[in-house]
RNA sequence: CGGAGCGUAGCGCAGCCUGGUAGCGCAUCAGUCUGGGGGACUGAGGGUCGUGGGUUCGAAUCCCGCCGCUCCGACCA
């Protein structure tokens, strides 16, 4: 993309309305804008980070062998009445009635809805397990939005539904996914700690929400320094294995991680290497048994045709928050610091001096050569105000194209993580980032 | 849902108290000079002052209603 032809619109100033980093910098960067209380458009390049968050969850969530489907954002009321939580779910769900009157709502979850779904395609017990997810808008009426897409009320969610015959299943299925959202955090550049939660309204009796670590998160988090060298990789777990998920399991949830609700000082004593700061929350995984499945009629017979009905969990991802949150993990006073895996662009191409031949050639060969995966800065401006558009939108590396080092086919390649930078040929600086 | 505020040009703000035909910085456009960390100069364009009503000779300014938004707290992917 050239920028000279691309509408990222960037901002000097902060925003009066924006209080924390993640907020500013989004706004600032160009990345969202708010449309309503809540509610926020994804402008060209902050959806290309949404849509890098969303398919590595994806990838995810496959590998583990759950299924994605695509469920609507608009849900009858009937539904929620079958299992009871039309009346108790309260203000936060935005209710509505269609033209007919029939009574509507715009979808907070999606337990009753893939209830109904499953209960009417699976036939025998033979059919299970099975896992399936879909990555949707979803809307809770906030009392108060803030912090930008962190707390909106219109937010992207990935959700999973599993589905078990009996409750050792479901705790295999609920190891899987924990597994799962450790890789995708790692994916993401994120640290997360696994963390005892309560079920809320969901429901249910075994619940973990995954924290990630940021100096802006909402709430203090303690926890074990043995979480940060914890091995999740694919050589070390498979999902094959019960084993595995067992040791793994056994793994993340025996040192100690708390947040400051739930925290306890007698048992933070006893840990040798302490860890602790703030933390945001950016996943929630539940097991609740047959706390959908049995109001709402899913049933299948067993083998020996006795009527089973069967376990459930739920497995929730906020994608668009991951957007802000990643941001709270990764900034700094001049902008973004985005991760490779999400930034929307590897690399930015500063071009210090547009209408000097060697300075455009370079910059046309590398933008080529980079194959869309760069923002090639093209616009006529000073070079001051391109460092500081691309250190604010946070390209995870810079190939720095001035007059001085161009005629002998020489860029700066700059990080932006670490800040360092370094002289090197257009073939290596191509070579470094696509690597 | 309790408490506190704000709405004036794309963004950040002043003007309001004490009513008299709307201003500053940045951004934008044109030109000149500049050219490695948001440069300088000259000129230009851009505003139903959130909205409806009231008071007044006259309302951005005073009064009332409504709408929108933000912050603090309680609550939450």
């Amino acid at each position: 993309m050239r920028l000279s032809r691309s509408f990222i619109p960037t901002l000097k100033e902060t925003p009066s309305e924006a209080q924390i980093a993640s907020h500013r910098l989004m706004l600032r960067a160009g990345l969202v804008r708010q449309t309503a209380a809540g509610i926020y458009a994804w402008l060209p390049a902050g959806l290309r980070v949404l849509r890098n968050i969303e398919q590595i969850v994806r990838e995810e969530q496959d590998a583990s062998g759950a299924q994605e489907v695509l469920m609507p954002t608009l849900q009858s009321a009937d539904l929620w009445r079958q299992s009871g939580r039309y009346d108790g779910y309260g203000q936060e769900m935005l209710r509505f009635k269609d033209r007919h009157d029939r009574e509507m709502l715009y979808g907070p979850t999606n337990e009753e809805m893939i209830t109904d779904i499953f209960r009417t395609g699976v036939k025998s017990y033979r059919d299970f397990p099975q896992n399936l997810y879909h990555i949707q808008w979803k809307f809770r009426d906030e009392v108060r939005p803030r912090f930008g897409v962190m707390r909106g009320r219109e937010f992207l969610m990935k959700d999973a539904y599993s589905f078990d015959l009996d409750h050792a299943g479901a705790v295999v299925a609920y190891r899987k996914m924990m597994l799962a959202y450790m890789r995708t955090f790692q994916r993401l550049g994120v640290q997360a700690i696994p963390m005892a939660a309560d079920t809320g309204p969901i429901g249910g009796d075994l619940s973990h929400e995954f924290i990630i670590l940021a100096p802006t998160g909402e709430s203090q988090v303690y926890f074990d320094a043995a979480f940060e060298k914890i091995d999740v990789s694919t050589a070390r777990y498979g999902f094959g294995s019960d084993q595995d998920l067992a040791d793994f399991y056994t793994t993340m949830t025996t040192p100690y991680a708390a947040t400051d609700e739930k925290h306890d000082e007698a048992a933070w004593a006893q840990v040798a290497d302490k860890r602790e700061g703030r933390g945001i929350e950016v996943g929630h995984i539940f097991y609740f048994g047959t706390k959908y499945s049995e109001p709402m009629g899913l049933k299948v017979a067993g083998p020996d045709g006795q009527m089973i009905v069967p376990h459930m969990g739920s497995y929730g991802i906020g994608v668009s928050r991951l957007a802000g949150a990643i941001i709270e993990a990764h900034h700094d006073e001049a902008g973004i610091k985005w991760p490779d895996s999400v930034a929307p662009w590897r690399a930015a191409i500063l071009n210090l001096k547009p209408g000097d031949t060697a300075c455009d050639t370079i910059c046309e060969e590398a933008y080529t050569g980079l194959a869309g995966n760069a923002l090639y800065d093209d616009r006529p401006d000073r070079a001051g105000a391109k460092f500081a558009d691309a250190d604010l939108m946070g390209h995870p590396w810079q190939i720095i194209v001035g007059p001085r080092s161009a005629a002998n086919r020489r860029v700066e390649l700059k990080r932006r993580m670490t800040g360092e930078r370094e002289e090197v040929s257009v073939e290596d600086a191509l070579a470094r980032v696509l690597k």
